[in-house]
DNA sequence: GTCTATAGATGGATAGAC
DNA sequence: GTCTATCCATCTATAGAC
């Protein structure tokens, strides 16, 4: 839809809000306040309140896309090393480039059916990539099991953390994930 | 604190409506409503609407961590017996029992640091126990990498399902169980 | 594009009768 | 222990001036 900079800008305040407080206590007040201006002022940008939660999942969840597809490009056909890749990439869009996606990940009930149904395709692109990525190493003979179920295993371990891995602590968001692949590909490196 | 069976009977109702809804969108008058009494007679059983959380999340992870003993206690001291045996009681606490122990897990942040503080211990017995089992399994070199992470990998991947398993669909929760550390300990049966 | 002001709805919680 | 009635705070969203 509209993309003014301005408009990612304030997409961007609101993520942040929406991690720290959750979308349901987050009121358009602090939002407004965040952004500099008064509450008034801020449904000249959104319609409402729901459309601010749209616009964060959608970029949120387009940028895990992107990521993701960024590194499998960089990284070779190798299957671990793809495996490897989609965890840190994962990472990468919760704890480095931050927020937004986090707020895909946890607040995506929160949207109203019809967001939700206009927001589903790029979720399911992005599992998509992943149920791929798990195939390959299916297919390979590194790890076991059902490609859903695996996907889905992998994608909670992965999500969960943010309930409690502290990224300025001593593990870095890449090391994670590597712990996380040799947990469940113990006889690579 | 004050258990009876009617106040039991109340947490319970709240459970179920908080998972629906998640904490902040159900109202004290839903609640009143699905109890079959009105919203000014809730304040009779519970002080405020916290004290209602506070008693479903005490609750629901004093019954995980009874099922996940009671679990324990019935099964061998092998290690991939016990790890499975683990797995299938949190599955079971979060579908079969249900709610109370899911809204631990998922609206623990809702808690004041005052309750916070007062069900932490709990939670903490309960990861203890985890930990516990995940260590017997490394030492027994079933699985490797370190035990904080593993344990909170798998926690993490068992939580996950609530978001997107079905457990009137044809697998079982048991059945779940035994994939998620099939993934895990790809070398065992 | 931002402001002030406020409408209109709904929320948690209390008081006092029964 | 439950009811009715209601207070009061707070929230989303709108209207209209600048």
């Amino acid at each position: 839809m509209n993309a003014s900079p301005r408009r990612k800008e304030l997409t961007r305040l609101a993520a942040q809000l929406f991690v720290q407080e959750g979308f349901d206590r987050t009121t358009v007040r602090m939002l407004a306040q965040e952004m500099g201006i008064k509450s008034g002022s801020l449904f000249h940008h959104f319609k409402d309140k729901q459309e601010i939660l749209a616009a964060v999942i959608e970029e949120g969840t387009q940028n895990a896309l992107m990521i993701a597809r960024k590194a499998l490009d960089q990284c070779a056909a190798d299957p671990e090393a793809r495996l490897r890749a989609m965890a840190r990439a994962h990472l990468e869009t919760l704890f480095t480039d931050r927020n937004a996606h986090v707020v895909a990940l946890f607040e995506w009930r929160r949207l109203d059916p019809t967001a939700s149904a206009h927001l589903s395709h790029l979720r399911d692109a992005y599992e998509a990539l992943w149920v791929a990525v798990i195939d390959d190493a299916l297919e390979a003979g590194l790890i076991h099991g059902d490609r859903f179920l695996v996907s889905r295993f992998v994608l909670g371990a992965l999500n969960w953390t943010v309930r409690w891995y502290d990224p300025s602590g001593p593990r870095s968001p890449d090391e994670l994930a590597d712990e996380l692949v040799a947990m469940i590909m113990p006889n690579a490196v």
